[in-house]
Formats: structure tokens, sequence, C-alpha cells
DNA sequence: GACACCTTTGACGTTTGCGTCATAGTAAAG
DNA sequence: CTTTACTATGACGCAAACGTCAAAGGTGTC
């Protein structure tokens, strides 16, 4: 395996490390394994899942807390479908996935219309960025 | 003109009063007009630009600050097309206007991330619905 | 094993973006 | 012209998301 400490992790994920601990303190990302000394080592499927709490933040402009929310949603679908398959018992009840489902079709819903609005928003840096050039162009 | 207060601006844009004299007092919309009691009386361009400030921030994820910066920028590049084409004295600087440009490039290659990022996780976000979708119809 | 350079935990500090009083003035209705 | 319902300004409050010490211990290397 390829360990690798909390600086080198901040450096790849471009967050820092205060930032690291604190996602870590708030249950957003799992606890990484120790050295004997305490120390956090980090794997690659480790930085893959920062590196998507760092997409999700910064991209999708999610707060911590949505985040949270998401990933237990995720959580908790596969688990059940995991039950579902292996033991066809439905311990998660019906409702609740109905709640869910329509969580998740606003959530997507909510998702189209930021990239509609950006889209637009984009056409509008286009036009400002031409103005731009052809000012230089003189 | 169709001069509104405070109260129903707050009720058409969706956000508090609280928040559009916030917005006011750091400079992010232009002060509105005032009765001579004091009272702010807005126009419906005033509620056009605030409705252009709520979703840059909420849609697009910006910061009260990047949008002051944004705004910035684009008050200037007009002024200056302005200028030259009013009077052909460029008073803005070249170099000045290359760093915009620059600056403005940068934003649009962001934007252009952010909206590929929004698209993978959309794709995400439609199979999980697909999944609880599929354990609600069994 | 001594040294320089990490890391950890804890705790308090800071910024952003408003919420929430309190106090005083304003607008419109009756 | 009084009442009732907004409004303005100022000031303090507050949660989120870290920043920034400080103190103590871990790690690598010469």
């Amino acid at each position: 395996m390829n360990w690798i400490k909390i600086d080198e992790a901040a450096k790849i994920t471009g967050i820092t490390k205060r930032a690291i601990r604190y996602y870590e303190e708030i249950s957003l990302i799992q606890p990484p394994e120790r050295s004997d000394g305490q120390v956090r080592l980090y794997t690659d499927e480790d930085i893959k899942q920062l590196k998507r709490v760092v997409d999700a933040k910064e991209v999708l402009g999610f707060s911590l807390q949505e985040l949270q929310h998401f990933l237990s949603i995720k959580e908790r679908v596969l688990e059940h479908k995991d039950q579902y398959e292996s033991t066809k018992d439905t311990t998660i009840q019906q409702s609740e996935l109905e709640e869910i489902a329509v969580g998740l079709k606003e959530q997507e819903k909510m998702l189209q219309h930021k990239m509609e609005k950006m889209k637009s928003f984009q056409g509008e840096l286009k036009d400002l960025i031409q103005k731009v050039d052809s000012l230089l162009n003189l």
C-alpha cells in the first residue's frame, strides 16, 4: 500500500491540513488508518474520497451539512439494496424510501436549474470577454 | 414609475429585508431612491439587479466578495468601452485591460469545469434515483 | 541519540452572511 | 391626529468553516 501523511494529502487535494482534520472531526470522511504513534496515514482510496468532498463543496456549492445529508442517504440506499439482495428482509420502511426518492428528485431538479443558469452566465462572460478582446485589438 | 418598498422587494426576490440592506451596505447593489422620510423605494430595475445577485450567489455559488469583484470588472469594462466610443481617449491602461481579460478567461474556464463536474454528479444522482425507484417497484 | 521537522490534540480567534433586538422615525387609514 | 403597521439605523449575536497558536509527542537522518 501507498501510505501518505497529512501534509502530502493536503497538497494533493488542494485544501489545508486543518480542513482535512475538520472534515474527519465532523464525520464527512472516514477516519484514516494511524501509525503506532497516532499519525494519520491516508490511502489512495482516502484521497479519492477527500477529492469528492472538495468537489462537492467547491464545485457544486454544497454546504458540509448538505453533503453529510447526501452521503448518509446514499449509504442507506446502498445498504438497503444489499439487504434486499441478500436476505429479502426489507427493514427500511417503504415510506422512508419514498421520502428519499422525493428528496433526490428535488435535488436533481435543482441541479438542472443551476446548470441552466450557469450556461446563461457563461454566455454573459463570453460576451464580456469578447468586448475586452475587441478593445485590446484596436 | 412603480415604486415598491423593501418588504415587497423581499417577497419578490425571496430573500430577507436584512439581506437586501446588507447587500446595499457592502455596495453589492446600487442604493435605491429614498422618500423624503428616508424610506427606500425600489424600481423594477433595482429588483432585476437584486435577482441577479441572488442568482449568482445561490445558483452559481459565488461568495459576495467574488460577486463584487466580477461586478466591478464588468463596470470598468463597460465604462472603458463608453469612453472609447465617445472620446477615443483610452484612459484605462492597456496592461490593466489585459489583466482583466486574463481574469475573465480564467473565470470562464472555472465555470466550464464546474459545469462538467455538475454533469457527472447529476449522473450519479440519476443512478441513485434509479436504484431507489427499482426498490420501490418490487 | 540528538537534531530538525513533522504531527496531534485542544482551545481560542476570525470571517462571512446574515438574524435579532432596541429605539426612533414614517406612512396610510380611519 | 391618533393609531397601527412598516421602516431605518445601530449594535450585538451567531453558526459555519476553518485559521492560528501552544504544548507535547512522533519521524527520519546524520
